[in-house]
DNA sequence: TCAAAAGTGTTATCCTTACACCCATGT
DNA sequence: ACATGGGTGTAAGGATAACACTTTTGA
């Protein structure tokens, strides 16, 4: 079995040839919320995410993906995971601007703190300046109401037959006057908008959409290339990831106190959680241990500072945060 | 924004060139377990998953592999998602042997029946025969003694220092003394048997193993290339997903009984389930509805026929099956 | 009559959620 | 004193898991 009988592959000669671009989100949590890293090359375009092509000295694509954050932005990476790859012939302008295709394949990263760094065109911006309707934390974000009547007027455009699809999609994705807002579903909010147009994006690319190029919504921070769809692909990977995996605890300094896990989960899910209950979860599920020391930064009393359990990732099926408890409706913006 | 810059990709001339493999994990569930399609294109080499180079026709990754599918076995795929990209350089004889450098893409398909269909190089095989070690529906598998036995020497022969961390894996991979069978490590576990070399085509391969190729496990079908690996994908990924979204009933006829519905379900997680308890849950989840309909088919009382409620894939957050219940200890092979 | 599968009832237990309330510190 | 955050108690309701038991068919 040495010699395989004829290749299987095409080669790609010349014009056909494939690039695989390697993309990293990462993520840290600071005080106030999610954190990106980006790199602004260049002030009148949109910053990128670290990213770089697919190399032969690389021995794995992930060993690839190190390689370029840590020549772009000096960080050596702990937690990563891959996300998806995408290859739609025409989706981005940079695809079609080189002869063959390009295929992106998008990773997830996650790092204790957004430290200072040595290269400076990189930089850490809230993940929300790029999904401003995706914040929770404080009710409904005022956005929404521009994003849902975008939606509103391409359902009343949809033809007869198409109606009905159109309702459900977006009943789906952004909910009904506030009830049943799921923040798992980041991404399918994101490709929803893209596909009516309302994204910027989605003319650069060149796409068929209902939307004119005008009612795009500016008020949100969009990144070149493909990489906003890549973020919007990490949020909902890790919303739905953090309830049944301990992967918060990669983003936590070595101490914290529960509030400050809580702010950490909040941040990512952009929803609030119940105080008494989420320290109680998280004490049960033996997540975490006491180590003794005590933080008087708090503001009122002083708090146990708490360390994350690794063993739990060795054991049976450890959990994660368990997310699922409260203010989902819409209430309106309240001061925290 | 027309005209980008320097092209960020540089060109892959020649024998740089990247080749991308598309390949389906198509399953079925059929009466006495899981099925997944493969094709036998030589007797005297493992079969293969349906599968093929993207090309410059193929609008997206998924359309191509949809083309490959429909042309290698005539299936027009409903369900499909995409599962991972694999692109270790060394990692399987076909990626050395040629030029350049080859990725693979593996997704997940779900089919209703495992019905008859033109194309007679492809058959439908239990995926088991590719891992007997995890179908624990009639308690422990006989060949986990074998498999176990494998794993003690690597950990008894290991330098001092790792000899903890090997206890580890394996503990968590395939549970100490039948405790915590987690049926959702069927990737880990492989990839565990891969690196110790219990798995021939880690030999095939040349990889560095420990175990001499004579002690890799040949009650197990193997498969060409990664496919193996992809399969394996397929499996944890189905495994999880079942419990938290819909899935099954991409594999069920349009009517079926509650025990069909267990069985199929038990097929996938490779574990038993309480009937009394699973009946109530997926009717007390609203995931189906009567037809009116009875089937007499059964072999002993005629049973309700049920349907699926499409409707609650569109509802807040479908929630799956629920699983974990039961039978996970090593109680000894019983009859059904 | 028996085997096989369908289907119902009941209970103990645990988890979730919500609400109320007290504690310790800094200003 | 009071604001801020830390931390505990508890009770209602729901979901889970285990057990026992009845019903309906075909052989």
């Amino acid at each position: 079995m040495t010699r395989p009988g004829p290749p299987r592959g095409r080669s790609n000669a010349g014009k056909d040839a494939i690039t695989v671009e390697l993309a990293a989100v990462i993520v840290a949590v600071a005080s106030d919320g999610p954190r990106v890293l980006v790199r602004q090359l260049d002030t009148s375009r949109p910053a990128a995410l670290p990213s770089g092509p697919l190399e032969p000295r690389h021995r794995t694509l992930e060993a690839g993906l190190r390689t370029w954050v840590e020549e772009q932005t000096g960080y050596d990476l702990g937690y990563v995971e891959q996300l998806y790859s995408f290859g739609d012939a025409n989706r981005h302008a940079s695809a079609r601007a080189q002869p063959g295709r390009m295929l992106s394949i998008g990773y997830l990263a996650l790092v204790h703190e957004s430290k200072p760094h040595g290269m400076d065109e990189s930089e850490w911006r809230s993940w929300y300046e790029f999904f401003p309707w995706e914040d929770w934390r404080t009710g409904a974000p005022a956005i929404l109401s521009t994003v849902r009547d975008g939606i509103a007027g391409w359902i009343a455009e949809a033809p007869r037959d198409e109606r009905k699809s159109r309702e459900e999609r977006a009943r789906v994705a952004f909910g009904v006057a506030g009830e049943h807002w799921n923040e798992e579903l980041a991404l399918e909010r994101y490709e929803l908008l893209y596909e009516i147009g309302l994204v910027p994006e989605a003319h650069r690319d060149g796409a068929a959409c209902w939307a004119p190029r005008e009612a795009a919504i500016m008020e949100a921070d969009s990144l070149q290339a493909d990489h906003r769809r890549i973020l919007a692909t990490a949020i909902s990977r890790l919303r739905g990831k953090i309830k049944y995996r301990p992967v918060v605890f990669e983003l936590m300094p070595p101490r914290f106190t529960f509030l400050a896990l809580q702010r950490a989960v909040e941040a990512l899910a952009g929803v609030e959680l119940h105080k008494a209950n989420f320290r109680r979860l998280v004490e049960h599920q033996g997540l975490v241990e006491d180590t003794g020391a005590m933080s008087s930064k708090t503001g009122g009393r002083p708090a146990r500072l708490l360390r994350f359990r690794r063993e739990v990732l060795l054991e049976r099926s450890a959990s994660g945060v368990g997310l699922p408890p409260v203010r989902r409706s819409a209430t309106p913006q309240r001061p925290r």
